[in-house]
DNA sequence: TCGGTTTGAAACCAAACAGTACCATTGCAT
DNA sequence: ATGCAATGGTACTGTTTGGTTTCAAACCGA
């Protein structure tokens, strides 16, 4: 029974299994799953097949290790940028204007890891959960704890909070494939300064 | 010069080559294009390799005019709703009634062919047009056609029409995400209730 | 009827793919 | 020092892929 416990025995890995797990996500992000092969996979990171295999397992199982900490970090940064936004309608602006300065960016601007992927793996391994389902529930809790403190301290109104909490994260989603098609700044732009209108007839 | 004037010599083909289309069409549209071997097409259509390659090229030139012909098809079925919603705030409504029922159909549920197939185009083939631009051109051209009539005659506001437009048209691409993402009726009407609130604020 | 042409169908091909067996190398524990 | 354990790297395998060659059958026009 050889767990992972304690202290390893034998040579010690000469890679940094978080950071090839970085590496590769930009490298899936960029090429799609289907698209990168194990040659690509190797040579980006460095790591032989062999040492990926023991590592994390097939392709599929490596994949699948990347969303994972590819939709945790989006949680993460979706949940700071609310805490820098702050409470109020006018929370919801500065929330907008931190997420189209994201979407202009270089990594923004290859739109969303689960949304593209999830259908390369629709159907593969059975028991593999749908990540496109998990980045829209992720996307609208975070969206409604948005809206939730767009409304008076109290007077909260639980059926006007997930209607708006259900059109910001469809906006959001359309902007993802807006993102990706090519779309330029001013495009970008000028989508956002729509939603803002929208959110500016809340107050 | 064996131009393709006038009657055609020789053995005449046994399928039909419309039809073959609109098969793949259903086939590409469930599987994707990388999902999707010759071998399956073969299968789906009953068409030999050779009579696939001597009519539609190779695989990819094959997709492309399955995508042309899909995006047409598509541009048809929204100018269709859109007359059959007519003019008016209550035109937008009638338009949504009729998007949800096709999403909730059997074709409608698979999302749309052309933004989640785009990807697996990318920077295939130079010269290739981006099917996911051209489907948001589409879409965007549509909205704003459906929020023009949405205005007074006598009050043409452009700058409003294209706002209400971008808003619509970044819904609905949303909502394609959606669909595909395994979202079940009710939040499916879930989501139409909050756009059809949002319409109302237009009145 | 018969020559030319285009079809359908099967076998075939080279390349790319994911995944593995093998072995020399490295380092920790004793 | 030395044996054990896990590593990195190369070479290999069986399969699937997109695409082609080959050939007999079917049809049209003259």
């Amino acid at each position: 029974m050889s767990t992972h416990t304690g202290t390893a025995a034998g040579r010690p890995r000469a890679f940094d299994a978080e950071a090839v797990l970085a590496q590769l996500t930009d490298l899936f992000w960029q090429q799609g799953y289907r698209h990168t092969s194990l040659s690509d996979i190797v040579e980006a990171s460095g790591v032989h097949k062999p040492s990926l295999y023991r590592t994390f397992g097939d392709k599929e199982q490596l994949f699948a290790t990347v969303l994972r900490r590819y939709l945790a970090e989006r949680e993460q940064h979706l949940s700071s940028m609310r805490a820098m936004a702050g409470p109020g309608i006018a929370g919801i602006h500065t929330f907008l204007d931190l997420f189209e300065e994201f979407a202009l960016s270089e990594s923004g601007s290859r739109g969303c890891l689960a949304v593209t992927a999830s259908d390369e793996l629709r159907g593969t391994a059975p028991g593999f959960e749908d990540f496109s389902l998990k980045y829209r529930e992720l996307m609208t809790s975070q969206m409604t704890a948005l809206a939730a403190l767009a409304l008076p301290e109290n007077a909260p109104d639980a059926a006007l909070t997930s209607q708006r909490a259900e059109l910001l994260s469809t906006l959001i989603l359309g902007l993802q494939v807006t993102i990706r098609s090519q779309a330029d700044a001013a495009q970008l732009r000028s989508v956002f300064a729509a939603i803002h209108a929208l959110v500016d007839t809340w107050k």
